[in-house]
DNA sequence: GGCAATATATTTAGCTTGTATCTAAATTAC
DNA sequence: GTAATTTAGATACAAGCTAAATATATTGCC
């Protein structure tokens, strides 16, 4: 501990103005006699932090309403509310194949979104960092913003990401990636990047607007060729030391299951030896799900394996981390809700504590999701740090 | 959110005297300038957050040293000392058969300690709770503190708790407990007590003055009849949505292995097939490792299997937390050191982000250095509410 | 013993942010 | 047009901090 920050009278500020900011944000629009009661500051307080929001650039004082057959008494109270358009931030997902980019305004819509594939596996780190940049000014492009007022980049990648944001150094692939993408990104545009685990974001996005909203200890798995979990425990993303929480890719071993891709290989083995109706097409979880819909034994076998696999992976999470709900998300998402029940109902057998289990809306965007919600919540945080660059 | 507490000019006082009473409790001793160059405040400030402290009881000014034999120049500095016996706290650890109370200061040194035992497993409530009230006034009589003086009660039980102190309702018995005692011993002596669960405790005391000190991501196993983990991540016990994180009494299950008290089964099953050279007398752990140090295969045999079963049951909870080092503690800590070895050379098999292992040097203090931890914790959280009785 | 040097303590004036209270302004209802 | 109502703005003052000037207690040297 060097010096640790003494408060100052202007703390106060920062602080009451973090309050009312937070409360604008959510409201359509706030007057002050609402932040008192909200704030339990005075009048007089609650007007100087607007004046001062106001002259930041982060609310904006909106004109009287044309009396729509409700009057009010009373003068009027000054209309305060949220600048949506005071920047706008970044969600990446960045994937081994591809990338995609969405363009979000403060208040977290969408309005513009991007993506590119990667030439080959190999590809050099710039060509890489060039598809990113090309899909986030191809999205900033479709969303009518100017690359100079993106406040924060959300970025979320398949690997371990501590809570510095630094790549694990193990992997060495992604580690050049991460050096790269930053440093690059703020060099070309002043973009502050925001690298976390995929499967993180994912969390993220699913407690923001998917089937976890509101819930405080809600783990994600992102399950495809990789099986990777996101948790929040008490509304806090776990890392670990290296920032390797949720990553179970050897949970296998330790279950005696043998590979390492779960579904995924479980779904090949079916197809190598022979498949359903559909055989003789590439291996795909959809597959074994039509064939099983039609009745076939196979599939319906191999479904119920992977839903005995799910049920004890989820039962190892809950037995560590006693979470309220698990959502499933990723590529398996969309034909996962058919293992609901049977999961649903193994789960009290290899666990005490059976967390709710649900299967992600979201569908493709749930890292983007993520990535947004997480740069907002940088920018919420250092709103008062930021300087808003001027409107175009 | 009915009313987020504005922040006054109060609120700085809190903060800076918060920020000052850290660091004097941290050191043996304060002057001024050292608090300036701490806190980032002007002398003015510290002298006047001090004088503040030393009317709330929580400092006391110190006379001026007799020169030992180092001169200092200049006026001499006023010296701030924290006053480790503004009050005291105690420190649980209820057991299904025994309980401990132990006395400490508000430094941490323990300075009385009491044990009593249940007279069987199914005594009414108020028994226990007599028994458990009994030991706390032996501790305090044997430490001469004042019972009016303890500023914070905590409490180990092996039972869930959720984060605000509550145990889960699905365990009937020790639900009727926790309301009874919590309320028997406000009521009694006025004390607030903090329930928690104790492998949770275990974690606190192992990162306060065991072997994990400093380790902000850290898993203690308590391993006995029962297996629980205290798990901290960046700092934090988890604790998820019920309480229930670390329960891992069903983890077996998911991996297979059958019975849930783990290690006390796997030395029962030893035991039951014949044990080793010291066979006849009950079976313990102490006897396998005494054999297996003797040559015997069998007992060695057992220390192998045993050996697998931690790094499964570690490696999974490296998969899932990533934590930095995983303390064993409880009842088999005392001869788990022989283990060390063999877990250490399994963990790469079954995760890629293995854990530093070590063993507990607390032995039976694990939980109540914990529940003093958790105690002193709360105090200096709330050290500015607290209104500290007078001294004897 | 007296005096400079040094480090700390105390005092005073002023800034920021807050509260409390009073007066002014803008709107509706009659 | 006037009263009632609600919000805005202004004025006085309190808490807590900084900054700078002044006072105090000690060491070291002559």
């Amino acid at each position: 501990m060097p010096h640790a920050a003494a408060a100052t009278p202007q703390l106060l500020r920062r602080v009451n103005a973090q309050a009312v900011l937070r409360h604008i944000r959510g409201a359509e629009v706030a007057t002050g006699t609402e932040l008192m009661a909200l704030t339990g500051l005075t009048r007089a307080s609650v007007i100087a932090v607007c004046e001062d929001l106001i002259s930041r650039g982060w609310i904006v004082e909106q004109d009287q309403p044309t009396d729509p057959g409700n009057p009010r008494k009373g003068r009027p109270a000054r209309r305060f509310a949220f600048n949506r358009e005071a920047g706008f931030v970044l969600g990446l997902d960045i994937g081994a194949a591809t990338t995609t980019a969405a363009v979000a305004d403060l208040r977290g819509t969408v309005i513009g979104r991007s993506s590119g594939s990667f030439r080959a596996a190999d590809i050099p780190a710039q060509e890489r960092i060039g598809v990113v940049d090309l899909a986030c000014r191809q999205a900033l492009e479709a969303a009518g913003a100017d690359p100079g007022r993106v406040l924060a980049v959300g970025a979320g990648i398949a690997a371990p990401v501590d809570r510095d944001g630094n790549v694990l150094v193990t992997q060495r692939f992604w580690s050049l990636f991460d050096v790269g993408l930053r440093s690059a990104l703020k060099e070309l545009h002043g973009w502050t990047v925001l690298l976390e685990n995929d499967a993180n974001l994912a969390a993220l996005g699913e407690r923001w607007r998917g089937s976890g909203v509101g819930v405080d200890d809600l783990v994600v798995l992102l399950a495809g060729e990789r099986l990777g979990a996101g948790v929040m425990e008490s509304g806090r993303l776990l890392h670990g030391r290296g920032g390797a929480a949720g990553e179970m890719g050897y949970l296998d071993m330790v279950e005696g299951v043998g590979s390492s891709d779960g579904i995924a290989a479980l779904v090949r083995q079916w197809s190598a030896a022979g498949g359903g109706p559909s055989a003789g097409g590439p291996a795909s979880a959809p597959r074994v799900f039509a064939d099983a819909a039609a009745g076939d034994a196979a599939a319906l076998a191999i479904l119920d394996r992977i839903s005995e696999r799910m049920a004890r992976v989820i039962a190892s999470i809950a037995s560590l981390i006693n979470p309220e709900q698990v959502v499933i998300g990723g590529a398996v998402a969309e034909s996962a809700g058919a293992l609901l029940p049977g999961i649903t109902a193994l789960l009290p057998r290899f666990t005490a504590t059976p967390p709710r289990v649900t299967v992600s809306p979201l569908g493709d965007a749930i890292v983007t999701a993520g990535a947004v919600r997480h740069a907002l919540d940088y920018v919420e945080a250092h709103a008062l740090e930021l300087a808003l660059p001027a409107p175009a």
